[in-house]
DNA sequence: GTAGCGTTCTAAGCTTCGCTTATGCCCCTT
DNA sequence: AAGGGGCATAAGCGAAGCTTAGAACGCTAC
């Protein structure tokens, strides 16, 4: 479902901040590396597409109109969501020399790493990392052949001698969309009942689906799969759709979960949980300790609720 | 602190979160009302402005890289937090009919209107709301006057005939940036000590400050400003940078205080509770009823932890 | 009172970027 | 073997955005 045109600039969303934090369109601009007036432009076309007037402009500087300062208040988990992606990714160039070189399972990049790495920058500013994505197995791999300082890896104790480190729980839910009925059921699911619905699956393979079957196995069940996506926003999007129930990791459905999109079916019986460890190779660096410190400590419980 | 360049634009990342959905370039690229060679071209773009390979070109179709859905997974927060930013700018307009039409006191006009309204649009597509920001009084006056279909306030009992309902409890905290030596800080606050600190404080007149100003009053003290600020985001970018500490709603707070920029100084003895409440003139329609219903459902507890 | 500084808008000119149309190649399917 | 779907390339056009330059306005200090 595209987006409505026409839409805001990020870099616009950014400098109307700049300007309610310094109190002044050319100041704003200035810290942007721009001209006045194309800071002025810019903001003279947001209030355009966005419909409202964000600022009062006189010629001692510009306040911003309450209709302004509530479009700052809803910028800024734009930016601050845009700053996680960029972290990510940029984490993600294969860069030569990083003082820190990370290795994580898919659920843990995608969902846990950005923010560790933005409590890490905003204590020491210039640390470069890098992150490889893999399996359980290849994490584990390039932990211990020393190309990676730090790996985090889901369900399976190391292999080796690596050392490890507890940080979280991770849980499997099943979950629908808003309209299914289950969104609306009382009664707990018991396995043998889940093992009888289609369901929305990654492809043979996926570490998530791999949890699901052998939980299953355990009562002599198999998984049926309505539909296999390729990815997890493509299954987030169908069950959200009303395609059928999905199994996923709580952490990728804890936004969904908050906004009602996706609605948690409560489920009985099923060994749906895994350790998540952080794994190394003899001693941390000063940065690797840091990051470890900063992964094991509190975090929203991932609950089944 | 403006964002780095380049920034990747928000229509590509929307139109790379198609590609995952629908699985090819083209598919995508019709959704979203544009030729196959424009999107083909905006996802290179976005490959090279985020320095990764995302997508796994082929005759038959694109598929995702491993890092294509992280960034897929990582571009689904802020295209969320757009759709909010986008739910409120809209109901700003001043649109000459809508099928409901609120009123509300800034606080809750920033952090709780746009999810209670994208809930609402989620179960009903079609309602047109729009969204009047105001003092307590103001809010109170444009529901009596039947300017206002529904209006939510803070703090006073509504005046008059009016209808009202709790909606939730908003409460106070005190929080510095991380740098503060009260961030790392034990023993609870005294409303003492917190008088005779200078603090970060909006201009005379702001409803939160008036509501820090009555609690002080009532151990016959009184505030301290330390800096006169002219939004929120100033004053939480102030004291994330050290400038002091600050008092202000823990709905304003919450997403500072998850990432760690902010933290909060436990405070014993002031009265900085207040009761959010919905007021209405007569019957309520069924859209303004829904609305009600949302707004006072479950809500994450704001409270002083 | 006046000079000066900082703020804003306007105007003109240029460059650059992005989209569309048209076309070719490749692979899978029938 | 032929057809269709999907992606890339090339050319041309149009628009959008930035910079430089100039002018008006208001506050402040002398």
């Amino acid at each position: 479902m595209p987006l409505p045109e026409p839409v805001p600039e990020l870099t616009s969303l950014d400098l109307l901040v700049s300007v309610s934090e310094l109190g002044s369109i050319s100041a704003a601009a200035g810290a942007h590396g721009i001209t006045q007036p194309a800071a002025s432009m810019r903001l003279r076309k947001l209030e355009q597409v966005l419909g409202i007037h964000l600022l009062e402009r006189a010629t001692t500087g510009s306040r911003l109109t309450p209709a302004g300062e509530a479009t700052v208040e809803w910028a800024t988990p734009v930016l601050h969501a845009l700053e996680s992606l960029l972290v990510g990714t940029s984490a993600l160039h294969r860069s030569a020399r990083s003082s820190l070189r990370l290795a994580a399972s898919m659920t843990v990049a995608e969902y846990l790493v950005p923010s560790w790495l933005g409590k890490l920058a905003g204590e020491r500013g210039g640390a470069s990392v890098s992150l490889e994505m893999g399996n359980t197995a290849s994490v584990a791999g390039l932990v211990a052949d020393g190309r990676a300082d730090l790996g985090f890896i889901e369900g399976a104790r190391p292999p080796g001698r690596l050392s490890f480190r507890e940080v979280l729980e991770d849980e499997l839910v099943v979950v629908v969309g808003a309209s299914h009925p289950w969104a609306r059921r009382r009664r707990v699911l018991s396995p043998d009942e889940l093992a009888r619905t289609a369901l929305l699956l990654r492809e043979e393979g996926s570490g998530t689906r791999q949890v699901l079957a052998e939980a299953l196995a355990e009562h002599g069940l198999e998984v049926v799969s309505a539909m296999e996506l390729g990815s997890t926003t493509a299954i987030k999007a169908a069950a959200g759709a009303g395609a059928g129930p999905a199994v996923l990791s709580a952490l990728a459905v804890a936004d969904e979960r908050e906004s009602g999109a996706l609605v948690a079916v409560p489920c009985e019986g099923l060994r749906l949980h895994r350790v998540i460890r952080a794994v190394w190779s003899g001693r941390l660096g000063p940065v690797a300790a840091r990051l470890l410190a900063i992964s094991a400590g509190r975090h929203p419980v991932a609950g089944q609720g």
